[in-house]
Formats: structure tokens, C-alpha cells, sequence
DNA sequence: GGCGCGATGTAAGCGCCGTAAACATTGGAG
DNA sequence: CTCCAATGTTTACGGCGCTTACATCGCGCC
């Protein structure tokens, strides 16, 4: 294990990791520089390139991050989310981390996605298991819950990005909490001759 | 009206956005720098300074015609979709606009919008009011059409942020459709008795 | 117990970038 | 014809990502 003995840091990966997290909250992804990361570190400019080829690799560890700190807030603010319900709830969560950690966020969904980090891969898989995981138990009997999730993630991830585009009202938590809430509503409140015409319309266009 | 005499370009503004665009899809949006955009039209490198306050209005510009695109793909692919069936061929079109133009709709939307550039505010309503409306025509029964445009909105733009992020499979055009199909088809089929549930618990939790 | 080697950090430098300031060229209005 | 406003050029500055060569440490091996 290194030290901090003045000349090496002793975890310099961690601590850019930190600092990088810190820029991205204070300026925006536009401040997220290996330069501006190894100053905060109080490191040489270069220093950062021993533990991240690139700053690539750097913003796929910062994103790697923010998957797992996603996936714990949804998990904990909702450990067995078995109500449809409860997905309004959990889709509050979700689209609040966007809006608490708008650069994070963007870092992690909204850049050409380095698929060769492993660490962002198996983060990314985590959040969509859970996610599966969550759709199968509040929808037992649904005839394909695969499809079901992917709609819950981009339905929940869609209204994400359209608050953080500016796209949708956010000047108030509870604006942004009832419109979530009424957005997933939505879902089960569908005109039931909508609903009919649809489903038969599905039955002779997905043959 | 200013010509192009050898010292003059005559119209650097279309010629900048022009360069910008094809810089956007041979490159991506690293590729896409002031500097390349003047070199590409044949011009010093500060001359777009006279036509873009700076880089972010240059981007500003891309993306409105960006919007304008899609909004005409969106039109002319279903000019008036009045079944909730349609709303799967609506979704599809937007989804491969994602995909094919993946910086573009990267810059139009996962960038820190700018608010002040009311060119990309305006272009972005037209896309929005063309959604509400689809939505409206689609389901007029609904009881919160508003609600249900934005559940939609949502669901579509988060359909195409996951398949552009490499989280949903788009190694073959035909798995992106169907995905995309089953996934709206999703919203049809929920089973009754999940669908019965969380109405009920709607009506409490919204009070 | 010293020594050497790999891991880690530093220094210097390249080319690109965004942007500002001062200057040059032009067509057209008075 | 003359001057002006619009437009394009030149030069320059600092920050950036990244490479290459060099410095400093601790740990394992004899």
C-alpha cells in the first residue's frame, strides 16, 4: 500500500475521483479538467495519468459512482417496491437524483458511453437489474415484463432528462413531485376504449 | 446582402452550421470546435465570431435545426396519428433519429440547455405542442391528457436515450423496433388486476 | 542491511482549443 | 466620392489533453 510521505500521495485515485466529483458539483461538467482535478488533489498536472489513461477513464470511474449511488437511494428509499404504486415513489427518486446531481447525472447517461470500462459496465447492469427486478414484483402477472421494465426505466429515465433539459417545469419540488407522480398515473388511467382499440391493434401489428 | 468576392464568404452563418453538422456525424461532438468549423469553411479561425456570440451559441444553432428535423420526421412519418397504435411508429421514428444522428441528438439534448437561446426555446415548443397534440387525438378520453403527453414524451425520449447509451441492444435495427414496439405495447397490457391496484392507490396518494 | 526495481509523482513541451483586441477589406448609403 | 458598418484576418494569451524524460519513494531479495 502507498503512504502519503509528501513526494506520493498515498491514494491519489481516490482522492481525484473526489476532487472530480467536487468540480462536476461546482462548475459543471465544463469543469471537469484532469488539470483542474489534479490541482484540487494538489498534485502535478500530470500525476492523474497513473491511475486513469485518460480523462475518459477518469469521468468512467466519476460515472461508475454515480451508478451505484443511484442504485443505493433507489433501493433504500424503496427496498421492496412491490406496488405499481410504488413506482411513482421510485420514480421520484430517480428523477430527484437527476435534478440534485444535474452534471453527475448528465456524466453518466448523457456522454458517448466508454463501453469498454468494465466498472461502468457492471454498475450499469446493477441499476437495470434492479430495476427488472422491481417492474416483475409489482407487475406478477404481466405478459412480458421484460418489455414492461425497459417502458418503467424509459418512461422513469425520459423524465429525468426532460426536468434537467429545462424541458419540463422544475421551479418547484412539488411541481416537479406531481407531475412525476401524475405522469406515472397516466399510465393506469388510459380511456379504457383507448385501451381496447390499442390492444387490439397490437395483437394484429406485432404478428 | 453581403457576396462572396474572395474575401467575403457571403453566408458564413448557414456555411458555419453547415461544417458544424457534418463535423457532428464524422467525429462526434468532440470533434465539433470552433476552430474546425471555420477551417471546414474555408475561413480564419475568429471569423465565426461575427455570427456566434461563441461556442455555445454555434451549438445552440445545430441543435435547433436539429429540432426542427425530428419535428419534421416526426410529421411526415405519421401526419395524423390519431391511434394509440401509431404512437409505436411515432416512438420509432424518434428512437432512430437518436441513432442516427447520435451527436446531434446528444447536442440537442444531454448538453446544459441554453435557456437564453429563445431559437432553440422556440424550436423546442413546436415539439413538445406536436407531441401534446398527438396525445391529445390519440386518447380523447383521457383524463390528463397533459399528464399522459408527458408520460409519453418521457417514455420515448428515455426509449431513445437508453438505446443511444448502449443500454438497450441496437445491434440490429429490427431488435431496436420490436423493442421499442413491445415497450409502448407495454403501456396497453398491463394485467387488469395490477391496473385495478395501483388506480386504487392513485386515488390515495394523490389527495 | 543494503540495493535495485517497480510504482508513483514531477517537469517540460507539443498542438489544439476558446476567446479577445487590433487591423484590413468590402459594398453600399449619404 | 466618401465614409461607415459589416465582415473577415492577424496576433496573442491562457487552459487543456497528452507524451516523454526524469525524480523519488517503498518493498522484496540476497
Amino acid at each position: 500500500m502507498p503512504q502519503n510521505n509528501g513526494y506520493h500521495h498515498g491514494d491519489l485515485r481516490a482522492a481525484c475521483l473526489r476532487a472530480a466529483r467536487e468540480l462536476l458539483e461546482e462548475d459543471g461538467s465544463a469543469g471537469l479538467s484532469l488539470r483542474a482535478v489534479a490541482r484540487r488533489a494538489g498534485v502535478s498536472a500530470t500525476a492523474p495519468y497513473r491511475h486513469f489513461a485518460d480523462r475518459d477513464a477518469l469521468v468512467s470511474g466519476v460515472a461508475a459512482q454515480g451508478y451505484r449511488e443511484l442504485a443505493g437511494e433507489l433501493a433504500e428509499a424503496h427496498p421492496p417496491p412491490s406496488t405499481p404504486d410504488g413506482l411513482a415513489a421510485l420514480a421520484l427518486v430517480y428523477v430527484r437524483f437527476a435534478l440534485e446531481h444535474p452534471a453527475l447525472f448528465r456524466v453518466m447517461f448523457a456522454e458517448p458511453c466508454d463501453l469498454t470500462s468494465e466498472e461502468r459496465v457492471a454498475a450499469t447492469a446493477v441499476l437495470s437489474e434492479y430495476l427488472q427486478g422491481v417492474v416483475r414484483t409489482a407487475f406478477p402477472g404481466s405478459d412480458d415484463p421484460e418489455a414492461l421494465a425497459t417502458t418503467v426505466w424509459a418512461l422513469v429515465h425520459g423524465l429525468a432528462f426532460l426536468h434537467l433539459d429545462g424541458k419540463l417545469d422544475t421551479s418547484t419540488p412539488q411541481a416537479v413531485a406531481d407531475r412525476v407522480g401524475a405522469a406515472v398515473h397516466a399510465l393506469f388511467a388510459l380511456p379504457p376504449a383507448a385501451r381496447r382499440t390499442a390492444t387490439a391493434q397490437t395483437r394484429t401489428a406485432t404478428t
